[in-house]
DNA sequence: ATATTATATAAACATAATCGAATATAATCA
DNA sequence: TGATTATATTCGATTATGTTTATATAATAT
């Protein structure tokens, strides 16, 4: 893959935060869609994009699809890595996504968890 | 800066390409013209952006503008630098580049150089 | 002064990227 | 089966980006 590629499916706010949250764990398309606020299309296509250039992987549960952070990339990247590590850290935007994610997560919002509580009322 | 507009101006080939052969020496616009056979307002554009997200720097000399990689970003941002040479080392594409490079400086071909033979005549 | 050279910028065009809304698909649930 | 839910994809509008050609600017040379 061209190294420009890379750059381009990082060169966007979306996937950067994206990515920010999916340091922590995986997470599914309409978690992603809660935590950032942004439209489901719009996730589901930012996905794509960061899975089309092998910096994120999926798998799917039930109806769910879950995103995770490539570990080969990871590995075979580690430099570029440890660099975005150092800058979400020192951004307060991401920080606050970060943040939106906790509550969330704290809140049992999860999209699978909500399925779960809705399916024993 | 945010880092997503960092990486747009990573995300273009023609932009990789001057910031590999910027490595080595400071350049003028019109030598990256003639090393990577790109016209002179695509070179002039391109060097802008890069300038614009402090990638690089310039000096003015006499009618050339000589271009470099901007010491600053480079210490601030020593990891992904490292990481831009390693992969700028992988690959033949850029390697081609700095072969040329090579040539054209090696037959004097440099604009200011040219410049001074002319004058001599 | 005039011509030449290097660079930047503007204008025009083509291509690509982003977005929201709507639709399609596939799985699950009742 | 029919309804619901999660995700992907398509459509159309908008904006951004990259490219070439032409022009403007600024420095140098004659």
């Amino acid at each position: 893959m061209l190294l420009s590629e890379l750059f381009k499916a990082l060169g966007d706010d979306n996937r950067i935060r994206i990515l920010n949250i999916l340091r922590y764990d995986e997470l599914c398309v309409c978690d992603i869609e809660e935590i950032l606020q942004i439209t489901q299309s719009n996730a589901s296509r930012h996905l794509n994009k960061l899975k089309n250039t092998e910096l994120i992987t999926f798998r799917k549960k039930s109806q769910w699809v879950y995103y995770r952070l490539n570990e080969k990339f990871i590995n075979e990247n580690q430099l570029l890595i440890v660099y975005l590590e150092e800058k979400f850290n020192k951004s307060k935007q991401l920080a606050k996504d970060i943040n939106s994610m906790r509550e969330y997560k704290e809140k049992g919002l999860g999209c699978e968890v909500l399925a779960q509580k809705a399916l024993k009322i």
